[in-house]
Order: structure tokens, then C-alpha cells, then sequence
DNA sequence: GTAATAGTGTCTATCAGACACTATGGT
DNA sequence: ACCATAGTGTCTGATAGACACTATTAC
């Protein structure tokens, strides 16, 4: 499938135009928490013919954009603002996968990023997302069968995102701006998957120097609880140590 | 600086063809120890006129050959056999940086991997390696300009290395195959430029199940030492802490 | 013996885990 | 008063840091 093409460019031994390029695509793994459970959101490939994978579900993405992008980030946030309408979320890149297989097409390349953000509060209803949807992960899997090559890079990002918050702040982007501390351990439990001991989560966060009190109470049927919010919202903050001293893996 | 050419295959809505790509390329931080430093490869750009950053030292990289390469690791692999005659050291993806304004000439992303090699025995006088070198990293920085945004990708590199020797067996490749402890914790000292606790670090190691004796002693002007060798020379082992309770810095 | 490096033991400080305890609102 | 959740205090165990100590070779 070699490309037919008049040569417009000739610079030294090197004809820059003449060298077959890979095809270079960005997706995006966005991450929320709705009722307690992780999800990713999922898009349907669209069915014409000739497309492949068509009408499967697959990770929010597409081709880079030399006119609009700026660079790879700035294509990723166009893709999430796209499809979640959220303009500042936590966007980090994961990796890069590239081969002359993943695509039945041609050689293609595809950056990898994955976002964090609060549980969305109206549904995908926008017109570009009526074939968009949450999937909750069980198992770090998504119950349908994923395009191309994503349900590897699903699961790269779901790594990841897991070994991370065993030492930073990431779960403070599953939350909306001000929060409890209860509220953040939820999120850390969420991704985690297993309980963390109440005491040394508030010792560590509060010595982190995390989060900072906003001077609001939230109330309930219960003793009410000090709202926090981000001290340095930009930057993620590091942990001297792991929650338990086990084994990381990635 | 648009691409001429000629349609050559139609694709329901899209034509893969005309979409213009990005170019895709590999570049590669080799580090090693020379002299108890921390040296990197480099090589220098060539000079023919119309090429960019004539003469430059660089990143060893180039284009992802879609004919030879079937993946960016083989890719990477390939460029690092290369250049050192290396065969199978460390290799891990460092990121993924693109953009319009990194390569002059158009928009261009490079995956940026990272190697981990011994100390090379015999100096680099291949055929193809006349015009590179090694360079010792000076606060993290190498005593030349770099061409293109390769001082932000080296530095990247640095980061991650030292980032995860705090918590990885990663020195480990940076030695021959048999090794005395001392050997390994000078490779840990090296990278993270500071001292570390002999008592501390041969109980953190030998716990962690990372190597095991081979029956042979290295002598010497003093007390001989113990050879070990890797448990699992094909993966890295991660400790359940960093070596000191210090913030982490990405 | 001396020099030099290999390898061990002992004490301390730090921090996570466990878990019990107190605090404060709604009903 | 009772429930539910917020928030604290205390003890323990694991491990890194500091540092002194012993071990074994060449000379």
C-alpha cells in the first residue's frame, strides 16, 4: 500500500517528502467515578464501509491534526473537550504505541493519554455524543470486546493510573474543586480497591500538605465534616512513600 | 509546505492518504558509567546544507522505517544496535513529544526511549560511529548545545532514570553480568549522586530477592567480594520503598 | 602488622497499620 | 437517647539511617 506522489521537495540526500510516514492518532482514557465504581468512557467507531472495526466500541480518539493541534497535549484536550465538554482536567501521557499491525490499514502510531475527572453531573447528551457512553471497570476490564489494539492500552492506562495513586494526589481530580477528607479517601479506596485505614490517611494527607480548609462545613445526617480544597491545583503532590509497603507493579 | 500528491485510494468519508501526518522518528538517550560518571551517546547532525542544525551534537535517532521496523521498540532497538553494538540492554519508553514548531521543517513527533548499557570495553570506532561520542552529564546537563528540543528530551530521560533507580534494580544493567554488591551500589550512587548506607542498601537488595551468588569470588588488594548475577535478568524488580523517605520529584 | 575493602550487628527515628476512642450533627 | 459519620490518640511493627564493629585478602 505504498503511496503514489509527485516530488515536491528536495533537500540534501534526504528527499523528506518521499519517506512513507506513519499514521499518527491520540487517545484519550477518561477516567471518572460514578456511583463508587471507575469507569472509562467509550465511543462507537463509525460504521461506513471501509472503516475498520466499524460500529464498535472504542477509546475516544482520532488522527492528529497538523492544521489545529499545536503539539500532541493540545490535541488530546481538543479530543476530551470534544466528548466531556471538561476544559481542565488532569491530563497525562501514558505511552506510544506503534506498528505496522495495530492498524489493518497501514503503520500507525497512537499517543496515549488519560484524563481524570469530578463524576460528571449532566449525561452525554451533546450532539457529537449520542454514541458515547460510560463503562464501568470490572476487573480492570470493560465488559464489551474494544477497536484496534485499545483494550491494551486501556489497560496500560488503568496500570498506571493505579500504581500512581499509591503515591500521589491523583484522586483529588476525581473530585469536584472543594471536598472532605472522607470524600478523598473514597476516591483513593475507588481506584485501589481496597479499604485504607482512616487515621494514617488523614495524617498523610494533612502532612502532605495537599489539601487546604475552606472555611465551609458540609452538613448531613451526621456530625458535619471540614470541606479542603486543592493548596496547589496546577501540580500533583508526591508521597515520601507508598500507602503500604507492598509490592508496586508496572 | 503542503504535500502534493496524487489520490491513490478512497475510504468511505476519509481518505487515509490525504490526510496530511506528521513525521514519526525515534530518538534514544543511551546512558552508561565511565569513570564512576554518568555518560550519554551522542552523535552530530550531518552537514549537508538544507539540513537542520548543521553539525550539531543530537540524540543517536532518526525515521521510523516502516518497511524495517515493525514496531517503535524494534525501531529503537535497531538504532541502538547501531550505534553501540548492543544487543540486549535496559530499553524503556521515556514519552512522546510532538509538535509544529520542534523540527523546522514540519510538523514531527519523536518517541523518545531510554537504554541502559555496561561500560563499553572497546571505544566507539565503528564505521558508522565516527561522529559519535561519549558525554559526561554535569548537573544534569551535557557540556554542548543540543540540536533540535533534544536538551528537553535528555533531560526528561535524566529525570526518569533517577526518578525510578530510588525504588528499581534498574542500575543493574548498567553492569557486566557478574557483579560484587559494592559494584552495584557505586551504579546506585553514581545515578543518584549521593552516598547511600552500605548496611542499609546489601539488606534492602539481598531482601528484595534481586540477585543470587554465583560461586565465584573477586579478589584483589583487599578482602575479596562476592559475585552475584540477576534472579530474573529480563525484569525489573520495584522495592516496596524508596531508599529514603525524600519527596519524589517527576 | 597495615591498608583496604567486604560484610555484620545494634540502636534509633519515622511512619504505616490496627483499633479503640471521642466528637458532633440529625432525627 | 441513638445513629452515623467525623476526627483523634495510642500502641506496634517494619525498615531506613547512622555508625561501630568484625572479616579477609595482598603487601
Amino acid at each position: 500500500m505504498k503511496q503514489k506522489q509527485t516530488i515536491t521537495q528536495t533537500v540534501s540526500g534526504i528527499n523528506l517528502q518521499a519517506i512513507e510516514r506513519p499514521l499518527s492518532t491520540v487517545d484519550v482514557v477518561i477516567f471518572t467515578v460514578i456511583e463508587e465504581l471507575l469507569h472509562v468512557l467509550l465511543v462507537t467507531r463509525p460504521s461506513e464501509a471501509g472503516e475498520p472495526f466499524p460500529g464498535m466500541w472504542a477509546l475516544p480518539g482520532g488522527f492528529v491534526d497538523v492544521q489545529k493541534d499545536v503539539d500532541l497535549e493540545s490535541c488530546a484536550l481538543r479530543k476530551l473537550l470534544q466528548k466531556t465538554g471538561v476544559k481542565t482536567p488532569y491530563l497525562e501521557q501514558v505511552g506510544s504505541w506503534g506498528g505496522n499491525k495495530r492498524d489493518p490499514r497501514c503503520w500507525s502510531v497512537t499517543h496515549v493519554y488519560f484524563a481524570l475527572i469530578p463524576t460528571p453531573t449532566q449525561n452525554l447528551q451533546g450532539a457529537h455524543n449520542l454514541n458515547a457512553a460510560w463503562f464501568p471497570l470490572e476487573d480492570h476490564r470493560v465488559s464489551v470486546k474494544l477497536a484496534f489494539d485499545h483494550a491494551k492500552l486501556l489497560e496500560a492506562a488503568i496500570q498506571r493510573l493505579r500504581n500512581k495513586v499509591e503515591y500521589t494526589s491523583l484522586p483529588a481530580y476525581l473530585l469536584p474543586e472543594e471536598f472532605t477528607l472522607s470524600d478523598l479517601q473514597r476516591m483513593y479506596e475507588v481506584v485501589l480497591e481496597r479499604p485504607l485505614e482512616k487515621s494514617a490517611f488523614r495524617t498523610r494527607v494533612l502532612s502532605a500538605d495537599l489539601v487546604e480548609p475552606v472555611d465551609k462545613i458540609r452538613g448531613g445526617p451526621n456530625r458535619p465534616a471540614q470541606l479542603y480544597r486543592l493548596t496547589q491545583p496546577q501540580g500533583i503532590v508526591y508521597f515520601p512513600r507508598t500507602f503500604s509497603p507492598r509490592k508496586m507493579i508496572e
